[in-house]
RNA sequence: GCGCCUGUAGCUCAGUAGGAUAGAGCAUCGGACUUCUAAUCCGGUUGUCGCAGGUUCGAUUCCUGCCAGGCGCGCCA
């Protein structure tokens, strides 16, 4: 877990010490401990801490202090590393590092810069994220628009931290939907078609109603000049197939926008064209997973949890979605990805155990494939909720957001929140230009900076490397307290990837941007009559920028240099 | 009825692979602009971590039961 230069340094050094101490014979040491740091809650007990001793008391039967005792002991040999250790009741090992330490981390980020935060602890993993997937029956609507901000973090995350990471978009293009949809856009070319102009009459009960539906069919009538015939019943589908070509477009338009761009674009009739979805059902039914009862065929998920069995062909021949999705997931692992991950809107979590017990029942650990639900969004404006029912079709769309906040605001928003969480979008806060607005709090410390660096220049004063200045300068409490927030950033980016929670991410940035703009504020950077100091200063304020930088590109929100 | 998620300060939310006196932003009150961006900063106030048990040296975190809210439970997609 450790990933951090000085995490690393300390994990060895404790790591270190056990193995001195059992070969002294002080402790036994028959299960070898997880060596974990937290660091903590008050600056007195030190940069770091440990509960390793705590965890031992019982296995060595020995009292936790007394084990604290012998590792500190240890420890304390370790003077390059280590300014002080202190064992504290019941059992904390509290370490203080020395300076030179924290300084290393300066060091470190200026080798490394947009790479700092990387590692390799998904280094050989091949993972597809699928996310959006919206059915191309109607544009994107604000909660496609977190899934998408989410999906694409993940895959940045995953990414960063060694991983493979391919980005898929499935298309439902398979069944009644577009069939629905013709008959959706059918109804207003008929209405065109005959002179009534209204088109906000409602559609018949189960039909699309958006006002997008009247421009295609305005669309279809252009490209379809009248005059031999009104299209009728038997036009559905391939009206719906028109419709389907423009909406998808406009989707894939609006997340070109919204900065996402996707691998692979999966369409669902492939699996059937292909013969996959055949194909994955007959290998079910070689080892009897899959079977036939009144006139149906039958997953048998509940032999993996699930609450029953599920069916995978209808009585009346024709396929359930699920089995397409079972031909997908089978498609996706013999792509060669040994990962799979689904970003789904909450809404899905009833069809997240069918999946699991399909995973198992194609011969695969349950580990590799995961699901991230996202919850709805609800959009405030003036303090009060923004109407939305997808019913009348009255929804509000992500190009509308974007449009309104900018994406950068959008985005941010959408990655702010535990994604499980319902997130409440204040529309006014997003496009405000003060402190109070996170995503403005953040791009600002970045955009101050630059333009710190620009009156530098102004004055003749570039920013040196770490190895020109004498970093010894950097003596002030909240320049050490900036340094050992940088330091926490590669681990918050690699827990950030393991749990697949990028609002991490976004908590760490404000955390910063908090510690830069009160640094700032207090203590001057650019000093004529100080010019070690100032070149010291510089380099702080060039590593703090680097990470704000490498943080906002995780989230996919710009870093401007000036505001 | 069954299942999943959520319940932390007035509001919006972090934190929870068990650890020390539970945090942030907003709101509110009071301060700071001869200054590299005051587009900012500093300080004060705020808690039965839904309730009740259990496991543990130690529980907001794990287990059980309840309460409240959301979502889902088709040979729909």
């Amino acid at each position: 877990m450790s990933e951090g230069l000085i995490s690393t340094a300390v994990t060895s050094a404790l790591h270190e010490a056990l193995r001195k101490a059992q070969t002294d014979g002080q402790l036994r040491l028959e299960v070898w401990p997880s060596l974990v740091f937290d660091i903590p809650k008050r600056a007195e007990w030190g940069d770091l801490s440990t509960t390793v001793a705590m965890g031992l008391a019982k296995g060595e039967k020995r009292s936790p202090r007394e084990i604290a005792d012998v590792i500190a002991s240890h420890l304390q040999g370790d003077t390059d590393l280590f300014d002080h250790v202190d064992v504290v009741p019941p059992g904390y090992i509290n370490l203080t590092l020395k300076r030179d330490q924290w300084f290393r981390v300066l060091t470190e980020i200026e080798r490394q810069g947009a790479s700092y935060g990387a590692s390799r602890v998904h280094e050989d993993q091949k993972i597809l994220i699928e996310f959006v997937s919206a059915n191309p029956t109607g544009p994107l609507h604000v909660g496609h628009g977190r899934g998408a901000a989410v999906g694409d973090a993940l895959a940045r995350l995953l990414s960063l931290t060694g991983a493979e990471v391919s980005r898929e978009y499935y298309v439902n293009d398979v069944g009644t939907q577009i069939e629905t949809l013709g008959k959706s856009v059918l109804m207003r070319v008929q209405q065109q078609d005959a002179g009534d102009h209204d088109q906000n009459a409602a559609l018949p009960e189960g039909l699309y109603q958006g006002q997008y539906i009247s421009a295609i069919a305005a669309a279809f009538m252009e490209s379809h000049p009248s005059g031999t015939r009104t299209p009728g019943e038997g036009d559905a589908v391939e009206i719906g197939r028109f419709a389907k070509d423009i909406i998808f477009h406009d989707i894939r338009e609006d997340l070109r926008m919204f900065n996402i761009n996707f691998d692979e674009v999966f369409e669902e009739h492939t699996l059937y064209d292909d013969g996959v979805v055949q194909g994955a059902l007959d290998a079910l039914r070689a080892k009897e997973y899959v079977y036939t009862a009144d006139d149906a065929d039958w997953l048998a998920t509940s032999r993996w949890g699930d609450d029953k069995d599920r069916v995978v062909k209808r009585a009346n021949g024709q396929y359930t979605y699920f089995a397409s999705d079972i031909a997908y997931h089978m498609h996706k692992f013999n792509r060669g990805f040994q990962r799979l991950i689904n970003v789904w809107g909450a809404d899905h979590h009833g069809y997240v155990p069918r999946m699991i017990a399909m995973i198992h029942a194609l011969g695969y650990s349950e580990d590799r494939f995961q699901v991230s639900l996202v919850q709805l969004v609800s959009l405030v404006r003036s303090g009060k909720p923004v109407a939305m029912s997808t019913r009348a079709g009255e929804f509000v769309t992500l190009r509308e957001v974007m449009d309104e906040v900018g994406v950068d605001a959008a985005r941010f928003f959408f990655l702010m929140r535990r994604s499980d969480t319902p997130l409440d979008f204040d529309l006014d806060l997003a496009k405000r230009n003060s402190n109070e607005n996170p995503v403005f709090y953040v791009q600002y410390a970045h955009a101050r900076i630059a333009s710190l660096f620009k009156m530098a220049r102004e004055q003749g004063m570039d920013c040196p490397s770490v190895s020109e200045v004498t970093l010894t300068e950097l003596g002030l409490p909240e320049e050490l307290a900036l340094i050992k927030k940088l330091a926490e950033y590669p681990e918050i980016i690699s827990e950030s990837a393991r749990s697949l929670e990028p609002h991490r991410v976004a908590y760490y940035l404000q955390e910063l941007a908090a510690s830069l703009h009160s640094y700032y504020y207090k203590h001057r950077i650019l000093q004529a009559d100080a010019p070690e100091l100032t070149s010291a200063r510089l380099v702080l304020m060039r590593a703090v920028q680097t990470v704000v930088r490498n943080g906002l590109a995780v989230l996919g929100v710009s870093a401007p240099e000036a505001m």
